[in-house]
DNA sequence: CGTGTTTGACCGGCGC
DNA sequence: GCGCCGGTCAAACACG
């Protein structure tokens, strides 16, 4: 396969039921070697089709940040920066900001596509917690190495394909999306506090059904409420 | 031809 | 006021 395979953590310190405008989402996603090997690194992009439109070195990275914007929808503000961990290549940071004023592209007999939509179609309407900055800066800068954080493997793409495809379909070095963010929060966390032990523990997670097509994806993602 | 990527230029905010 | 830096724009280009 030519995909690799990730590590995705989703990390998302409280869930609260936190509807605010302008909030960002950050979400880690950790490559595994292989995926970085065989494919200089290949995220998956999630339901959304994205558009980039612009890339700038960031200071304190030797790697370059990626400026995403839906093209789903002309009108969708949902934006997504995607960089990655100067500490770890393997880790890629990506953060949404906005959300997106339309449903859902195409996740045929999803019950997330439902879920997604339904959010989706709510104007500016975010399941995004808030998390306060100051975890964010600390996570951001100890990688995923002391987050405590929870993983929600999300979302139960029954279909393994649907993820897989889009997993293939768009491979590119700094373009992808793990996952829909607001479905990331609604699965139960676990606490992990070491990258390791989270790999460790992702054995052991009882993951949903869809997760399994998750295998090997670490994600964490955070909020961050700007206010 | 439509859509997406690349890349240099431009602009605004912020710190000194 | 000046320079740095992050974010965005837009033209050129590539691809299906």
């Amino acid at each position: 396969m030519k995909r690799g395979l990730f590590s995705v953590f989703s990390d998302s310190s409280e869930c609260p039921d936190i509807r605010k405008i302008g909030q960002k989402v950050v979400v880690k996603v950790q490559m595994e070697g292989k995926a970085i090997k065989q494919k200089n690194e290949g995220p998956p992009s999630d339901c959304w089709s994205w558009r980039k439109y612009g890339q700038k070195p960031i200071k304190g990275s030797p790697y370059p940040r990626g400026y995403y914007r839906c093209s789903s929808s002309k009108g969708c503000s949902a934006k997504k920066q995607v960089e990655r961990c100067s500490k770890d290549a393997s880790l890629f940071i990506i953060t949404y900001t906005s959300s997106h004023n339309h449903p859902g592209p195409n996740l045929p007999n999803n019950k997330d596509t439902v879920t997604q939509d339904s959010t989706a179609t709510l104007p500016q309407q975010d399941q995004e917690p808030t998390v306060d900055k100051d975890v964010l800066l600390k996570d951001n800068g100890d990688s995923t190495t002391t987050t405590t954080t929870a993983t929600s493997i999300s979302q139960g793409i029954p279909e393994e394909n649907l993820f897989t495809d889009s997993f293939l379909g768009t491979i590119s070095y700094d373009d992808f999306l793990p996952l829909s963010y607001p479905q990331l929060m609604e699965f139960p966390k676990s606490e992990l506090s070491e990258e390791n032990d989270f790999y460790d523990e992702l054995g052991k997670l009882q993951l949903p059904p869809s997760s399994t097509s998750f295998a090997g994806i670490f994600e964490e993602a955070i909020l961050v409420d700007p206010s």
